[in-house]
DNA sequence: TAGGCCATCTGGTCCT
DNA sequence: AGGACCAGATGGCCTA
């Protein structure tokens, strides 16, 4: 059918949620130990070379995949009906009027809902991409996204190191807005 | 092969 | 009433 789901679904190698939200500094001595994915050269200015270098070392690889594969969205067909059987009386009404529908006006409805299903996901993965474009993460062809809950708990911690930066002065900010993750990691403080 | 991630379908619920 | 939102189920793809 129509999958127009062309989304890539590369993924990083799953840094794993609570990494993500520890600190660096709370993970052991091996400093930033994101190791979710490649380093970023997205914003080289606001991070000093030495330290783009301490974070291609620091952070490792994600297992870059030149070929990643396009969305393979596996489409099936709609006779997996087998969830929330568990139906409570409410909404019984509805139920009522779909049963005066005829097959085909059902068939029409439920293609329409679970269009407006797909745009409404589609629509939720062009903001999670505009969030990584955003993020002190790896951007390029070569490397894998973030996953969803990756992206959103960076996205936190982004924040809360930000918000953590301007509330209290630290003489790091000598370096701008630190995009970089070693000091995402390293100064992150809650 | 198991586990992670994802897209899709679907029914229920909430909101306008 | 219709649409948005949500969560569960399912199956496909990919990686370790």
């Amino acid at each position: 059918m129509d999958s127009d789901a062309s989304l890539v679904s590369s993924r990083p190698s799953s840094p794993e949620p609570d990494d993500l939200f520890l600190p660096a500094r709370s993970k052991g001595s091996s400093g930033s130990a994101f190791t979710g994915g490649t380093v970023s050269s997205s914003t080289p200015s606001d991070c000093p070379p030495e330290l783009s270098a301490e974070l291609r070392s620091a952070m490792g690889s994600a297992g870059v995949h030149p070929g990643d594969k396009l969305g393979g969205s596996g489409f099936k067909s709609s006779s997996s009906s087998t969830s929330s059987s568990t139906s409570s009386a409410a909404a019984s009404s509805t139920k009522k009027d779909k049963k005066q529908m005829t097959e085909p006006e059902l068939q029409q409805l439920r293609l329409k809902i679970n269009s407006r299903e797909r745009k409404r996901m589609h629509d939720l993965n062009i903001a999670m991409d505009g969030l990584r474009e955003v993020m002190p993460y790896a951007h390029g062809p070569s490397v894998r996204k973030l996953s969803k809950i990756a992206t959103l708990l960076l996205a936190r911690n982004y924040i809360l190191m930000l918000t953590n930066s301007w509330v209290n002065p630290h003489p790091l900010r000598t370096v701008a807005v630190p995009s970089c993750l070693s000091l995402i990691w390293e100064n992150m403080v809650f």
